[in-house]
DNA sequence: GATTAAGTTCAATTTTAAATGAAAATTGAA
DNA sequence: TTCAATTTTCATTTAAAATTGAACTTAATC
């Protein structure tokens, strides 16, 4: 029953922390995950699941979460060596796909779901006596939905396709 | 001390307000101003404080502090008449032009603050022993907000320029 | 096949964000 | 200038989200 005692942040990580955790905050991630995300974007070599925990002083369900959610966003990857349970952490390669495959799970889920809704919207709203104002926002409302869900299409192709 | 007795929601309204509360989840705006704005998008003519605040069942303080957020961000104007204190509110004429405004006031502000940190953080790694690997990543971290401030300034000219 | 190290789960807690509403401020008609 | 109607402010309350940690599961080693 040791205790590792890992050494504190690094002023640049700090920094670097910071840095990841405003960026997170306006794509609405939460801190802990965008702090995991920070420290293995600026290691050298892949972590050990202790050695976050121990850095960033937080805890262990923080942690496991954290990495699950990353992982399922494509934004980490781990490396397992033979004879050991433990895994080791560091960023995907590239951040670009990584955002990429994060804003898929965000946004497009909402957009799909929208879709079917402002068409019985418009719908409603030519078959009954509404102003032709409001059919006029609601039908580019329509457009506005499709058009981002095309251009999603084209930014960022399905995985498997 | 009447009670003005405002009509319930319909269906298309609720079915309107569902569809802006989502989209303001993407984008990190709270429900109530989804709501609000929600309302006026779908009313053919502009509606009154009092009437925004009964029919949608939420507090003064709620209404007053939506508008002011969606006045703030372009997102909505107000129409006052003569011989009247009251003011009228309508969605903005461009729906475009009002989530760029919302994005400009969102994002903008943090790649800016953003950018000296960078910058420091780039030249401390470059300065000391740093691993390539690490160096290369805040130097790509560095390029990427720079490309989305350039990209901001050309998609989103600040209005007064 | 028992033991232990490693990681996960999730109910309980803590933290943060949003909404409320009473009091204060403001506006414009009279 | 006055004053009631209207709106804003902001301390408090409520609601939502994130974090914790103890119990549990799983996999490796003896």
């Amino acid at each position: 029953m040791k205790k590792p005692n890992f050494a504190p942040l690094s002023a640049q990580e700090k920094e670097l922390i910071k840095f990841f955790v405003k960026m997170a905050g306006i794509l609405g991630v939460q801190r802990s995950v965008a702090e995991i995300y920070a420290l293995l974007y600026g290691s050298p070599e892949p972590l050990e699941f202790d050695n976050i925990q121990g850095r960033l002083g937080i805890s262990k369900g923080s942690v496991s979460q954290g990495l699950r959610f990353l992982k399922g966003n494509g934004m980490v990857e781990s490396i397992k060596v033979k004879g050991s349970r433990r895994e080791r952490w560091k960023p995907s390669p590239s951040l670009a796909g990584s955002l990429v495959g994060l804003l898929r799970n965000q946004v497009l889920p909402s957009l799909e779901e929208s879709k079917p809704l402002l068409k019985k919207l418009v719908d409603d709203a030519t078959g009954q006596n509404f102003s032709e104002e409001v059919i006029d926002r609601l039908t580019r409302l329509q457009r506005w939905n499709s058009r981002a869900l095309e251009l999603s299409a084209f930014l960022l192709p399905p995985p498997e396709a």
